[in-house]
DNA sequence: CCAAAGATCTACT
DNA sequence: GTAGATCTTTGGG
């Protein structure tokens, strides 16, 4: 019993069709969903990062077009699945008007559906506390099994991808904005957007 | 070719 | 609070 499950409508790439400043706060209180097989991981997205492309210097977009970053250039919507220090998987989505380059960081989720699993990926079954689980865009790449080889590319906007980003209009109530984490160049810009409450 | 840095996390002092 | 892990990509010689 208790109440009706939302209904889920997947984001439209028309959703990313703008600047990643904009994209950003509007994706807190989107869910983020992965299937495996017959098991689905998914979380409320409740933390971003803009990153701007061409004009930042802390994008990866920033140096241009390469092998490595081709995906925040062209169709928007597209997962960037990257390794950093060579150890973490790290999920952001293409995102920017029509002509630039850009992506949104997903840096926190608040876990939804196969808790279990994502608490066995991170290497310890049964501690499901959702700042250890998804806390950090290291932590989602590991808790949802995301990686570079398997998901960089893929669409978001389509469930035919095992990745996609739906919503369920919960939304977010509050965001606070703030300065981007973990970066040395173009430090202080205001592109951190925390959901305060869900 | 080699060196260095990187949109991070964990463990240990 | 600081250091170590571990590897891809980039920039300099």
């Amino acid at each position: 019993m208790g109440l009706p499950s939302p209904k889920r409508v997947l984001l439209r790439r028309a959703f990313f069709d703008r600047p990643p400043q904009t994209v950003a706060p509007d994706l807190l209180g989107k869910i983020l969903v992965h299937r495996i097989g017959d098991t689905i991981l998914s979380g409320r997205i409740v933390e971003t990062e803009a990153y701007l492309g061409l004009d930042d210097p802390a994008s990866h977009a920033y140096t241009g077009l390469s092998a490595a970053n081709e995906v925040l250039f062209g169709t928007t919507g597209l997962a960037h699945v990257y390794l950093i220090y060579g150890l973490h998987h790290c999920l952001s989505i293409s995102a920017h008007a029509k002509g630039h380059a850009g992506g949104v960081l997903l840096r926190a989720l608040l876990p939804m559906e196969g808790i279990d699993m994502m608490s066995r990926l991170r290497g310890k079954p049964g501690k499901t506390d959702a700042g250890w689980l998804t806390g950090g865009p290291g932590r989602i790449g590991q808790a949802l099994g995301i990686n570079r080889s398997t998901h960089n590319g893929l669409d978001v906007t389509r469930k035919a991808s095992t990745l996609w980003v739906a919503d369920d209009g919960f939304g977010c109530g509050s965001i606070s904005i703030t300065k981007r984490i973990g970066i040395t160049k173009a430090a202080d810009h205001p592109l951190r957007f925390v959901c305060q409450q869900v």
